[in-house]
DNA sequence: CAGAGTGAACAAGAAATGTTGATGTATTAG
DNA sequence: CTAATACATCAACATTTCTTGTTCACTCTG
């Protein structure tokens, strides 16, 4: 049986996973700021340069940067169509119905 | 260095990451109409019970969810103020400063 | 062209996560 | 009191995820 709404929960298992290690929402609080190339990431985070571009990767992958090559370097941007999208999911989520039934008939 | 913005990364991480498997997000879904006990959710979801109770837990670890006892039966809610803080946390995200400096001066 | 810098990709190992089946613990029904 | 129901917890295993070090490709500089 379907549930009575209907969310995309592939799209969204994806973007909250995207979103839920620490190391990339650093990134992501990074680039609010505005776009980085990944060797200031790594400066300013020290951290290993494949292991930023592993999750620089995952969050690209999953919509929530955007990348682009000027050069040598390689600029990494906050994508906010994916995170306005994110932002509406989460509020569907939220509003419950109150006056739904409250589970009147359980298992018997 | 510490990024500009303050975000509790750890306790995002932990929202995030509960809601990152399509399982608990269905779980989400199926109470979004009002709260539910477990084994409505095994029949509804045809789900085996011990891993329903994996999911809850997370889901209840993380304060998306929280649960209530009646007699014999838990009731699982959605938790809406952490779904609230939520929202909030990724419209923070969202909201990137276009005037920001493009990185002007990178590595060299 | 050779050398250096930037960053992606890959391999191997460690750690975390999810699944299943079994067991334990309340609570209610008979 | 005994049996059944609802649910949590645990152990064992499979899968996924993350880290680190290495290699490879591309671009710029001298």
């Amino acid at each position: 049986m379907p549930p009575s709404t209907s969310l995309n929960t592939t799209q969204a298992a994806a973007w909250f996973h995207a979103l839920s290690d620490e190391t990339r929402l650093e990134i992501v609080e990074r680039l609010i700021g505005g776009e980085r190339c990944v060797c200031e990431l790594t400066d300013i985070m020290d951290a290993a340069q494949s292991r930023l571009s592993f999750h620089l990767k995952t969050l690209k992958d999953a919509n929530i940067v955007t990348d682009r090559r000027e050069g040598r370097w390689v600029y990494y941007t906050l994508n906010r169509d994916t995170l306005d999208e994110i932002e509406t999911l989460v509020g569907s989520l939220r509003r419950t119905d109150r006056t739904a039934a409250r589970s009147i008939k359980c298992c018997d």
